[in-house]
DNA sequence: CACGTAAACGAACGAACGTTCGATAGGCGG
DNA sequence: CCGCCTATCGAACGTTCGTTCGTTTACGTG
């Protein structure tokens, strides 16, 4: 959606600024370290900078309209390359799907599964952090997981996987979280099985219709807290003196 | 006559087979009334019968890889008809996507505005009632659903539009009877004004995730259960006794 | 049976797509 | 200053797309 304003400008205030891995420039060089096979540019320096010129346009014209309708042209327009120069940072253009989608799930992976000390003892702590922790990630990299996870219904069979896949493991930690628990007593024992897929719809539709929470004015703190209230009732005995 | 056989035993999904309004057959005789002036076939037996071939095999070819990504000449093999003869049935492939969408909203609109009267006096049951019916709607036009959200989002703007006003409209629904509730006093009145935005990615993951819901074997009792669930016990005080 | 109209056909068109590849520019070592 | 290698360019290619339109078929009516 064209609200999601992610400026093109690459020399504009990065997402996720404050944590250099967050950052595009980050991003960028993880990515390149990952693909040095099919990247032709061997100056690293000359690399990211133009992978961050083109990630950033790939990623901004494929959220307003679809990765599908996003031309080569319209990239190389918009990242200033020929298109025939893109073609030193990608084979394909499934390939530049395949870096994207990677990268983001590499993140996700990452970021979730390292809980700090303090919160995995409490089942109900660890569950407050995974619902921020999540909500701040895909803050940081909103344009990320637009792509990753609103695009991923069209891509071809084996990306489609990868996007699926990266869902069912967060889906995952969750049932983890829960389960836990249950069996600590801190949870229902009546809690559905089902909570950990219900939550994950919670967590997107932050990113997936951004463009109206931000219209209504609601803040991630807001939103947060709405998020963990709901979850929090549902499978604590007693929730109302939360 | 050189071409493909109209065979009758068209593999469509005969959704909502009970309620005549919902099957198959009445969708397109709906939209047929609704596109007079753009279908040139005047006999309407012949016209209803073609426009069924038609919306099942695009519902089932977009709903595998998108809408863009059908082509006019998979439509027309998969129907049964000349990519010419397609055009006596829609001016273009937007007036197509436009038919299935306003047909989808108005369906929406018509049955969740219409409770039973047995419910309008109570927000609980009016609650879950809603619930209830959304989920049964999506169930029994799946593909339908599946098309007209999942795909919106590489719609032209006017078409977006359309569905972006459409999910505006329920989630209103749910706002409504939450607000009486809070005003009569069975709804907690520290109730988040965030709820019936988020029950909406409640309702749609039944949907979106429909192939891993059948994996698990999860019925939509289950599921329906689970969510009210979720509900209640956030917006009701004292919901342990439900 | 012949005729006229409704309906469907399918070859063809121009545009746009992803991709290729020979030409070209720029900087660095000799 | 020359020669080489890296990085980029942009015209061109083969496909495929949505759409058009002259032609053909099917069928109710006289």
């Amino acid at each position: 959606m064209a609200q999601l304003n992610y400026r093109s400008d690459v020399s504009a205030p990065e997402a996720g600024g404050d944590k250099p891995a967050l950052s595009m420039e980050g991003m960028c060089r993880d990515i390149l370290a990952r693909h040095e096979d099919t990247i032709s540019v061997r100056n690293p320096s000359i690399a990211v900078l133009r992978l961050k010129r083109i990630l950033v346009a790939a990623l901004d014209l494929s959220n307003s309209g679809g990765f599908q309708a996003m031309s080569l042209r319209d990239l190389s327009e918009k990242s200033g390359m020929s298109t025939g120069g893109l073609y030193a940072y990608f084979d394909s253009k499934t390939t530049l799907l395949r870096m994207i989608l990677a990268q983001v799930t590499h993140v996700v992976e990452t970021v979730l599964t390292d809980p700090p000390e303090a919160v995995t003892d409490d089942p109900v702590a660890h569950l407050r952090w995974m619902v921020d922790a999540h909500l701040r990630l895909t803050e940081d990299l909103l344009p990320w997981f637009v792509f990753a996870f609103m695009e991923a219904k069209n891509f071809p069979p084996a990306e489609r996987r990868l996007a699926i896949d990266s869902e069912a493991l967060t889906e995952g930690l969750f049932a983890d979280v829960i389960k836990t628990g249950i069996a600590q007593g801190q949870f229902r024992s009546e809690t559905s099985e089902l909570l950990p897929a219900l939550i994950k719809p919670l967590l997107q539709d932050w990113y997936v219709k951004r463009a109206k929470y931000r219209r209504r004015e609601i803040s991630l703190e807001a939103y947060s807290g709405t998020v963990k209230d709901i979850i929090l009732r549902y499978c604590v005995p007693n929730a109302g003196e939360l």
